[in-house]
DNA sequence: AAATACAACAACCGCCAATGC
DNA sequence: TGCATTGGCGGTTGTTGTATT
């Protein structure tokens, strides 16, 4: 379909914008609309292709951007929804209000990813680099599976968000979100869904449901049960319900970002300082001589089937809590998992792992429970 | 004070799906 | 049904500001 760059035209102006030209895209969107794009610089008086337009509107002009710095809370979010949806940065922003895609994914690779690698995450995959790569046992098979259900629900996710712009779009239609949404709802699942949480969250339950499935096997005791959580894996038209314990997790989860954050200011935003704790709690697991700071067995339950599509996409792993949690956590409280003669020896405990693990998605479950009403997503 | 390195962010590019004709 | 157009997305690059030497 050859199609040639819109940018081509010889005249028209790149780079960086000046406030001249902000001011006569602004007034004329304020005025007109946009409309259509391509045609909007001619009739603005910009000498600016008209994709160009679009993105200095949407990443920068836009009336409804919040800019500054981002929130521990928001960084949660962030991270949350990208061990869950990879680099769907629309996605995640559809959950972000007045935060663009754009800005996400810079703050993503300037700021999160960093972190994540410097505390030995693969910020792709969310696991620790060295992490062993298969699992012989029949968990393999579900994880797999569920992948697919992952990738099917990031779809669908999309495609909602599509709605939800396509109904901002439209404000004087007289198809609203709701309907739309209903109507997409009604196409692929037999639940209704904006009301209460999307049966995405199926797939969540599932996913704890094969780890702590695992758990059960591994640890006997103290793991949780799989019915509990994922065990209605083969009802998909269940719904979730913020069950006891899903709460406390997401503090949990937010503890563990606050404690790694350094000094806040008043506004919950991270300082500088944060950066360096980070470190630190890399330096000292360094310090003290854990290479592979999690038992290899409990490291392998995701195989690399599990991955969806191509390597930008991806499905969470548990392991991302656990270090998380190790490296948060425990080396403020002297945990024998990190003193010499106990590090791998918690072996027998592997429930300990998993009850991380579970920390970590119902944190999720949570952040999606709890998720504003206005969130197109979930 | 100048040079260099690094970080942060705005903007661009290419691809793709949706849509209209 | 096929082609052209449009808008959106994600990856990448370029520019600017700041810190370090």
């Amino acid at each position: 379909m050859g199609r040639s760059p819109c940018c081509d035209k010889v005249g028209l102006k790149k780079g960086p914008w000046t406030p001249e030209e902000d001011q006569k895209l602004l007034a004329y969107i304020e005025e007109h609309g946009h409309g259509s794009w391509r045609a909007l610089p001619t009739k603005a008086g910009l000498q600016r292709c008209g994709k160009s337009c679009r993105l200095r509107w949407t990443n920068y002009l836009r009336p409804d951007i919040k800019r500054g710095k981002f929130s521990l809370q928001e960084e949660q979010t962030i991270i949350q929804l990208h061990a869950l949806l990879g680099n769907r940065w629309s996605a995640i922003a559809t959950h972000l209000p007045k935060r663009t895609d754009n800005e996400i994914k810079n703050y993503w690779n300037t700021h999160l990813k960093k972190r994540l690698d410097k505390m030995g995450i693969d910020p792709v995959t969310h696991k620790p680099k060295n992490d062993a790569l298969v699992s012989s046992d029949g968990q393999s098979k579900n994880a797999a599976n569920l992948s697919h259900m992952a990738q099917w629900e990031s779809a669908r996710l999309e495609a909602e968000a599509r709605l939800v712009r396509q109904s901002k779009l439209r404000p004087a239609s007289s198809t609203s979100y709701q309907t739309q949404s209903s109507e997409f709802a009604s196409t692929c699942s037999p639940v209704q869904k904006p009301a209460g949480p999307s049966r995405c969250l199926d797939v969540l339950k599932a996913w704890n449901g094969v780890v702590w499935g695992k758990a059960n096997e591994a640890g006997a005791s103290g793991g949780v049960s799989a019915a509990g959580i994922g065990g209605d894996l083969e009802s998909p038209t269940s719904t979730l319900s913020s069950g006891a314990g899903v709460g406390e997790s997401s503090s949990t989860f937010v503890e563990l970002v606050r404690n790694s954050s350094g000094t806040c200011d008043g506004g919950g935003t991270m300082k500088d300082e944060s950066e360096g704790e980070w470190r630190n709690l890399t330096e000292y697991r360094d310090g003290i001589g854990i290479s592979t700071p999690f038992p290899s067995e409990l490291q392998a339950w995701e195989p690399e089937s599990m991955r969806v599509g191509n390597s930008s996409e991806h499905v969470p792993c548990g392991n991302f809590v656990e270090k998380f949690t190790d490296l948060l956590l425990s080396a403020s409280s002297g945990d024998p998992r990190f003193s010499d003669d106990g590090g791998e020896s918690d072996n027998g405990s592997g429930s300990d792992y998993y009850e991380d693990n579970k920390n970590y998605w119902n944190s999720i479950l949570n952040l999606v429970n709890s998720s504003p009403s206005d969130s197109p997503i979930f």
